[in-house]
DNA sequence: CAGAATGAAAG
DNA sequence: CTTTCATTCTG
């Protein structure tokens, strides 16, 4: 266990399933977005406002200071010594590469990588400036985030560097790399901290994961309460306090994530967690929490993690008693922060986590009937983690099932009999507090955090952010639909983060409304919710997914769409099934996302994987991907069936990690390979069928005019197309942009393009002869927007070079179009019609190139004639497409 | 480990 | 301007 060796081997297993490589790329992704890194990430993101990382940094010092062992396994190392060395954030281009490269992949399964990168090059010229734009938004949204957590990072690290350059220090600095920085909380003073207790509106991302997400979301209601709380009580205290508040808060959590997470490396994860929890809570949290009363709360949070960790490894009984009352109390004022119904949750965790552990890990859980069940499930789950992948149903039986005899012993009970969840609560929550601090400290603060915490006050804050998601719900669903705005990343953030909201909102809501009354469904769901967020250290693998869906049965399949989601708990809310279904949203729509996520990547590996011995099936696998990429949402499901064939990557961890940075990817736009293909080529001829409608939804459309220019370029091209009767080198293009406007046009377009696609070019060519940086996509930029009027002899040469460059790839269409669009409306302004004209022209020539080639020339000429059409000036550009 | 791509940053 | 490095993964 200890040894290192096991961590490593860990990874290992995980991998082995699937393939070598995978692991390493969890490893390396998961060390970027590296649990600690990620929540700075998230946090960021969410709110640049808020400055929970100092809560990070405030965990780090802990780490570092003691348990050297422990910390050495996971963090330990980053942290310290080397972990100054984060790896450089993704550019735009790189995030879209990763995104799409299985796709190419799949597209081109001969094709090596670098060929795919070509591709994918190409791909990235082709696309649309707003689908860039998106991109590169999140790569700089990365960056920042980045950059926040490193504050001195310097991307170059000085020739030498010190960490990257051995191979074994990039292996261990990737994985760290982005993880916190000792560096940044040192570097980054404290001065943040405090700051806000803001509510953040959007938390987000940063806790994609279903526990993440509970426990960030509690600790961030809670914080503000907590804070609230402790800054009246520790008003005397400094305001350190109120830091060392948080960094409890977040070391707790951390600490269960880490251990949900550690599933890799039973032993090893469970010492570290042990280590850490020990070293963190008991000397920090107790220190601190000993001295004074203030601190209590975030110390029973941490102590009771602890100790079941510590239970769970040493095996030893130590107080159980004790622990789940600390546990409890943790709990509880988590609970209390988000509200009772979380608080339920919570002591579902408490006790539960063993559960899901047991039920995941299989293994033997049997759980036992024993009391103490808790922790040794913990800790079988601790270490079970690594086979944890496996189970998906199990859980949410298991969970059942143990539960009732379970909930005799534990405060679990209280969901069976639970008439009222929030009696219960309280009294447990008095209980826990006498019992685990009889000091009237305690009380004190937890009177006010109830206060603060209860529903009454919150509400109002809730309510004010309520009305605020709301607000941005509409807009956002709006946006889906209309795709009016441009879709900002935020929005997948903010669609969380309201998310988050929500349940806060929601729970309050319910328990104002009714009390929780636990249906015999209901204490299933919260349990398996609770399970499952505890879980989440889990790999968010389709379990989870599935358990929630089972959860939800009150609402079937709702989790399709964020939005659905959103939209019904609040409605739910108000009766009980609402609350239910409230909360089996929330966790579904957590899961759901995390998992998605999670999953989605882990299909994309695994399909990758798996997908290339049959290739054959590309048609298909383009299909599903596409209508899974362009639906995240939506493919839910079917991502938990493949991402259970294939999950292994995720450990507990990296799912966490991943998830926020996948959800990131996610909210970004994925172009179906049709769309490119079309341009490329390759498969085609099926797909066409297929491709019928516009994959991609997520993005969906950037503006709403340019789909409207986009259709009528669209009919221009159909137009064009007809003329050439099947030229379809432009419909290739146009395809992907326009989702519903152009499907009848795209149909078409793919299948004429298909034919010609196979001639044209085989593969795709690959070989588009980047290999050096041509800038094309600078070079098309400009040459759209040189709106002279005409073009400059370099920019007929940059056509050319495109086009022969991409054999007349229809990368340029797209460009093209949407340039076009965005000047669009030809009659408005003459000015404007020039730069449309333009893009027109820009296309014709390209066209003309395609056709020249083909030897096609009348159909250019039909182009041209349309072009004309459009704008006068047309002549001028055939003439030099015609040079 | 090289290498294909792009982008961002640093020198 | 040039160099470095981020990601991915085959050969």
């Amino acid at each position: 266990m200890k040894g290192g060796g096991g961590g490593k081997e860990v990874p290992a297993e995980g991998e082995v399933s699937s393939k070598q490589r995978p692991k390493r790329k969890c490893l390396q992704w998961h060390p970027l977005l590296s649990k600690k890194k990620a929540l700075d990430f998230s946090e960021e993101e969410e709110e640049e406002d808020e400055e929970e990382l100092e809560k990070v940094s405030l965990e780090s010092p802990e780490h570092s200071s003691q348990t050297p062992e422990c910390v050495a396994m996971e963090d330990d190392g980053e942290e310290d010594s080397s972990e100054q060395r984060a790896r450089r954030p993704m550019n735009a281009f790189l995030l879209f590469c990763k995104r799409h490269r299985s796709l190419v992949r799949q597209e081109h399964p001969r094709l090596d990588n670098r060929g795919a990168t070509k591709i994918l090059a190409d791909w990235w010229a082709v696309l649309e400036p707003s689908e860039k734009q998106k991109y590169t938004d999140m790569a700089k949204e990365y960056k920042d985030a980045f950059m926040k957590a490193n504050p001195g990072y310097k991307w170059c690290p000085a020739t030498s560097k010190p960490v990257k350059s051995p191979t074994h220090a990039v292996s261990n600095v990737r994985k760290k790399t982005w993880s916190v920085p000792s560096n940044n909380t040192k570097d980054i003073p404290v001065a943040k901290k405090v700051p806000k207790t803001d509510s953040t509106p959007q938390l987000n991302f940063a806790m994609a994961d279903p526990t993440k997400m509970g426990g960030l979301s509690m600790l961030l209601l809670a914080g503000e309460h907590a804070l609230t709380a402790r800054e009246i009580s520790s008003s005397n205290s400094q305001s350190g306090v109120a830091d060392v508040a948080k960094h409890t808060g977040k070391s707790a959590l951390f600490q269960l994530a880490e251990i949900s997470s550690c599933p890799p490396q039973l032993v090893e994860g469970c010492k570290n967690s042990e280590c850490r929890s020990a070293a963190a809570p008991q000397t920090e949290v107790c220190g601190l929490s000993q001295p004074n009363s203030p601190d209590l709360p975030s110390s029973c949070m941490q102590s009771p993690l602890f100790q079941l960790a510590e239970i769970s490894s040493s095996d030893s009984q130590v107080s159980i008693s004790e622990v789940k009352q600390c546990g409890q109390s943790a709990l509880f004022q988590l609970a209390e922060m988000c509200l009772a119904s979380e608080a339920e949750k919570l002591e579902a965790l408490s006790s539960q986590p063993a559960m899901d552990s047991s039920s995941l890990c299989a293994q033997d859980s049997a759980p036992n009937t024993t009391p103490t069940m808790d922790l040794p499930t913990l800790t079988s789950a601790s270490s079970s983690p690594t086979s944890c992948k496996k189970k998906k149903k199990k859980p949410s039986d298991v969970s059942k099932g143990e539960k009732s005899p379970g909930s005799p012993k534990k405060p679990c009970k209280k969901r069976s009999s639970s008439s009222s969840d929030l009696e219960s609560l309280t009294y447990t929550i008095e209980a826990v507090a006498k019992g685990a601090w009889g000091s009237e400290e305690m009380e004190n603060t937890r009177k006010r955090a109830r206060p603060s915490g209860s529903p009454v006050l919150q509400p109002s804050t809730a309510e004010k952010k309520k009305t605020k998601l709301k607000v941005k719900k509409q807009l956002r669903t709006k946006e889906e639909e209309e795709e009016k705005g441009e879709g900002e990343d935020c929005k997948t953030l903010e669609a969380e983060g309201s998310l988050l909201i929500h349940e806060a909102e929601l729970k309050f809501e319910c328990k104002d409304e009714a009390d929780v009354k636990v249906d015999s469904t209901e204490d299933s769901e919260p349990h398996t919710s609770t399970a499952q967020q505890s879980k989440s250290v889990e790999p968010a693998s389709p379990l989870p997914s599935k358990g929630e869906e089972r959860e939800l049965e009150a609402k079937p399949v709702l989790m399709q769409t964020e939005e659905k989601e959103i939209e019904p708990k609040p409605e739910a809310c108000g009766s009980r099934k609402s609350e239910r279904s409230c909360k089996g949203a929330l966790y579904k729509t957590l899961v759901s996302e995390g998992m998605l996520t999670s999953l989605r990547a882990n299909v994309d590996r695994g399909k990758r994987g798996s997908m290339r011995g049959t290739m054959s099936e590309s048609e298909i696998g383009w299909t599903d991907e596409s209508c899974n990429f362009s639906q995240p949402a939506a493919s839910n499901p079917k991502k938990l069936k493949k991402s259970k064939s294939k999950e292994e990557p995720v450990p507990g961890n990296l799912g966490k990690l991943e998830e926020e940075f996948e959800k990131k990817f996610n909210s970004l736009p994925q172009f179906s390979p049709l769309t490119f293909d079309k341009k490329s080529t390759a498969v085609t001829k099926r797909k066409k069928a297929n491709v019928a409608h516009p994959l991609e939804n997520p993005t969906s459309n950037k503006g709403p005019s340019p789909s409207q220019k986009k259709t009528l370029f669209h009919k221009i091209v159909s137009k064009y197309k007809n003329k050439k009767e099947k030229a379809g080198t432009l419909d290739k293009a146009v395809a992907q942009p326009d989702p519903t406007a152009s499907d009848t046009g795209t149909a078409k377009a793919d299948s004429s393009s298909a034919s010609l696609s196979t001639e044209t070019r085989k593969t795709g060519d690959v070989p588009v002869g980047s290999q050096k940086r041509k800038a094309r996509k600078s070079k098309i930029t400009h040459l759209v927007r040189t709106a002279d009027g005409r073009l400059s002899p370099a920019e007929a040469d940059k056509v050319k070079e495109l086009t022969q460059d991409q054999d007349g790839k229809p990368l340029t269409h797209e460009t093209l179009c949407n340039t076009e669009s965005c000047s669009t409306d030809p009659g408005p302004a003459e000015t404007d019609s020039l730069p449309a004209f333009f893009s027109l022209a820009a296309l014709a020539e390209v066209a003309a190139m395609e056709n020249m080639h083909r030897g096609q020339r009348a159909v250019a000429i039909a182009a041209e004639g349309q072009v004309k059409d459009m704008a006068p000036q047309t002549p001028v550009l055939i003439s030099c497409a015609d040079q």
